[in-house]
DNA sequence: CATAGAAATGTAATCCTTTACATTTCGATC
DNA sequence: GATCGAAATGTAAAGGATTACATTTCTATG
């Protein structure tokens, strides 16, 4: 390959100045036809692509914003995914994703393109703020640090949020097995700590006080298919034994509707199983995963608004930032 | 946020030359002790943070790759891209993610980063190069392009590829049904012309030969749960019925086995499935699923450094770039 | 103590684009 | 055709780092 070709390149085939061919490029409203034809087949003719580098440091603004993700492998988070990059790439804008694996040291070090010119702006899906960049933002004068929570909520919540309500969505997964008369239930939750887990197991604890069903079992997971699978033992061993079980996520959910399958336990026969999430996989488990559907490209796409209007791209969008969540009904809860 | 700081505020402040103030940074070794000292105090009291887009303009090089997925929600890739984060953040290494959604235009458009110094190479997983960014790495003079293809091989591979040899494993898949009996065999396949479709087919074309085993059908799906669940229709209405499936990767089989319960079927008592890949959701099946597990975190690791070498950033591993697969025998598969 | 050579540091050019400001060109109007 | 205002274009500075080359400082040796 050539060296590349500069914008000084084409301006000088195309007989103008750098100045008219970055016109030409950006503003085409604002050059003479024939200096755009002009401009364009000199481009053509060189090959020219602009030097994102150079446009970055003159504009102070790099077009690109950080996606934090906890765990790039969690189906979760790729349809959240997919709505950030369509309103993304719609505005130009691109999208750096960064998987911190859980490491502090990962986070800071994805967080440091805010400061560094990498990206404008930052969306969390990781549920955490390193405590030196909320300082940062605490001490910042003059207008929102330019991030936005997606989904997992922040404590506290120094930045907007875009999500759903989870202690609603959980109470209505858990009233819907009290009204299929369930009156022994077990809520398989997230692991300590996580802010969706307090949200899930306090809409549990308020639909059951609401319903006055008095007796539950708590087994703490960790979101994985391995704590769904370990779960089921504990859950056996239970007395009274739960009769329905409501899975602060789908993949523990799968985990814990094969290992009861294991021991000879059925779903919905024996025990009723909700999930929460939605994941693909959940309508391919046996039976068919009853769930929460998060509207999760809706939850990227109003993210992505939602942090453009913050950087100050787009004007702020005014939709809600709590979005609906619906119960999927399908073969993993049975009535008594 | 105060303005950022930059090289020349730090030089200040510690009282020497911003040429000084960068070799502290990236050669520490060649400057005083004192020097470096000074430097460092100044950075901390300024929170100064380099300016990655000054850099990147300046040395001609982003430190960065872009890597080119066709759809970031496919389990199978997460693992691949842990692989090849781990490698790149070890060497400084930015990585980009670009999420295809098998669209040319977004794979153009990201393939732009090679040019518009975005990124200094590209990983592909999409199994594509599109005809225009071919013609410029034949045309390229010297040297390989800084292009490497992942998992799926490029037809024709016109760049290195590092993976596992596709049709040894489903070979190996499918030999592991006949040697339990298994002789009325049907693979579900992958989506027509796709690379990873012919050499899987081939490899259990190859095992039936050799074994003389000449009854089997074809089912033709397209790597998603759903082409799974609707292929087991179908195979329950071919004649003879087969006995064993050899899936070409894991979300297909777990639609398929679901699909099969669905309609009373058992697996693997009436019948067999083998899978391929591996995925998380693999052991969480009823029953878990026999399957071809790749060593993705490994092939990720190999591509990555294969792709540094090719960037010159670090000399060019001698590894094998075909990676051993190991079939992980679970519940999926009866003996006849 | 003079001096050579090495080590440390400094100076200033360079990477490429955008954009404020200056200048030219054009068309319309009197 | 002179004049004015608008439209189009040009000039050159700025953005922040790296690095080739130049210079200074240090160390060791005769």
């Amino acid at each position: 390959m050539n060296k590349r070709a500069t914008i000084g390149d084409v301006a000088r085939i195309a007989g103008v100045s750098t100045a008219t061919v970055s016109r030409a490029i950006h503003t085409p409203g604002i050059v003479t036809e024939s200096t755009r034809k002009a401009v364009q087949d000199a481009i053509a003719e060189t090959g020219f692509t602009l030097n994102i580098a150079a446009r970055t440091l003159r504009q102070q603004r790099a077009n690109a914003v950080l996606v934090l993700v906890p765990d790039i492998g969690n189906t979760f988070f790729s349809e959240i995914l997919a709505g950030i990059e369509k309103v993304a790439s719609a505005a130009g804008q691109t999208i750096l994703i960064g998987d911190t694996a859980g490491e502090d040291r990962r986070e800071l070090a994805f967080l440091d393109y805010l400061i560094n010119g990498r990206s404008d702006g930052a969306l969390l899906l990781n549920g955490r703020l390193p405590q030196a960049v909320a300082e940062r933002i605490a001490a910042r004068r003059g207008g929102l640090a330019p991030i936005v929570s997606v989904s997992e909520a922040l404590d506290p919540q120094v930045v907007p949020h875009v999500g759903i309500d989870n202690r609603a969505a959980a109470d209505l997964a858990t009233t819907y097995l009290v009204e299929r008369g369930h009156r022994v239930l077990c809520h398989l939750a997230g692991p300590e700590g996580n802010i969706l887990t307090d949200q899930r197991k306090s809409g549990f604890n308020d639909a059951l006080d609401r319903a006055g069903v008095p007796a539950f079992h708590l087994i703490q997971g960790d979101f994985t298919i391995q704590s769904g699978m370990a779960a089921a033992e504990v859950l056996l061993s239970l007395d009274p034994r739960p009769t329905a079980v409501f899975s602060a996520n789908d993949e523990m959910a799968i985990g814990l509707i094969a290992a009861l399958a294991m021991r000879g336990v059925r779903v919905p026969e024996d025990v009723s199983v909700i999930g929460f999430d939605d994941i693909s996989f959940a309508q391919a488990t046996i039976p068919p995963l009853t769930t929460i559907r998060q509207p999760r490209l809706e939850i990227g796409e109003t993210a992505m608004r939602t942090l453009m209007g913050l950087i100050g791209a787009v004007e702020a969008p005014d939709g809600p930032d709590l979005l609906e969540v619906e119960l999927m009904e399908r073969g993993s809860v049975a009535a008594i």
